[in-house]
This record gives C-alpha cells, structure tokens and sequence, in this order.
DNA sequence: CATATGATGGACT
DNA sequence: GTCCATCATATGG
C-alpha cells in the first residue's frame, strides 16, 4: 500500500526520519527490485543554501514547490538522484533518498550496477538509482499513485535507532544536521 | 552554440 | 585515504 499524501505533507525533516525503514519499490516488466531506506537528506527551501529550491524555480525543482510525494530526479555528476518532494503546495521540499538495504531482485540489481558486491549494490545515491532503473523517466511521477514506483510500509522493524549528521557533499550546510540513517546498518554510505 | 558546475562513483595507492 | 571521469542542466552570448 502506498503511503498516503498527508505522509508526505508535512514538515520536511519528519518526513525524511520517518522515510527510514519503509521499502522503496520498482516494477519491472517480470520483476520487481526494491529495498529498504535505510539512509535519507532533508531539503527546505529559500533558507537553505544547499537546497536546489535556493534560488529560482527551474523546469527540473519546481515541482519541489508544488504538493508532497511527487518524485523529482534529476543528474549530478553523471549519476540520477531520487527525491520525494514534501510540504504542501508552495512550500518547497524535498528529502534525497541516499541509501536502501538489497531486498528484491537482487540479479536484476546486480546486473544494472557495475560494482557487483552486495554491500555497494544500493549503498549510495546514485547507486540505487542505477541497481533500480530510475532515471529522468519517473520524473514527475505521482508516488501515492503509481503502482510502478512507490514507497509503502515493511511488515517488521521500527526497531532502530536514528542517528543524523550533516548532510554530505553539500558546499555550504545549515547548522541543523539534516541526514539521517538507521544507525549500524551495513548500507549507510560513507 | 560554449562553457561551468555539481545532493557522486569508482579505481587506485 | 587520494584523484578524476562523467553528462544533463543552467546560463550567457
């Protein structure tokens, strides 16, 4: 079952917390390929430096200013990273979805990846993307909706623990630490 | 059209 | 740990 709209029209960084431990799923033609979330990145808007809904609006991040759960991908240094967008309409958000833990399809995944290892599988940003097959395609796509991309609920553990830190890569951070992972878990990245 | 620039990954020491 | 190839966008001429 999907997750509803309101989950993900509310305050950024709850949502980005509470994205942790659900299972991030893609359909394929015979196959499905999915994992659990086990590492996410906040992203507000204007007061955020390192947001891409800093500055102005652009064909790719606008879509962080209209209603919650639509996914926003888009290319940094040649790799696709997948976003859910939060908040209600006009207020921009989104969290970076940056690690999952292999769960389905693991042939399918490996054969899309060029490392083969499990543990760097799903273990980064851009990875995911390329073990899922997510590309510029789900640009767009409605997650609440779509039975081909979407987010739902695992069956088993909320028991984990949240750490955060700041978030990686970002030129200039705010001073809260906006990345947040299931502490211990093998595919945090690095 | 030309160029700069990353929410990175991978190979290597 | 270090280094650098990568390519879709955004932006300016």
């Amino acid at each position: 079952m999907n997750l509803y709209r309101k989950f993900y029209e509310r305050d950024t960084e709850e949502v980005a917390r509470e994205l942790l431990g659900k299972e991030l799923i893609h359909k394929l033609k015979n196959s499905i390929v999915g994992g659990k979330i086990v590492e996410t990145e906040a992203y507000y808007g204007k007061d955020d430096p390192a947001s891409r809904a800093s500055e102005k609006r652009t064909k790719i991040n606008k879509i962080m200013w209209e209603e919650g759960g639509t996914a926003l991908v888009y290319m940094v240094h040649a790799n696709w990273l997948f976003n859910v967008t939060t908040e209600v309409q006009d207020i921009p958000g989104a969290v970076l979805i940056r690690a999952l833990e292999p769960l389905y399809g693991m042939e399918i995944m490996k054969k899309n990846r060029t490392r083969k290892e499990t543990k760097h599988l799903t273990s980064g940003p851009g990875k995911l993307t390329q073990a899922l097959n997510i590309t510029k395609d789900h640009h767009g796509k409605d997650l609440t909706k779509s039975d081909e991309l979407f987010i739902q609920e695992m069956e088993d553990d909320k028991n984990f623990e949240i750490e955060s830190s700041h978030r990686i890569g970002v030129t200039e951070d705010l001073e809260e630490k906006l990345r947040f992972y299931i502490a211990g878990n093998e595919f945090v990245s690095s």
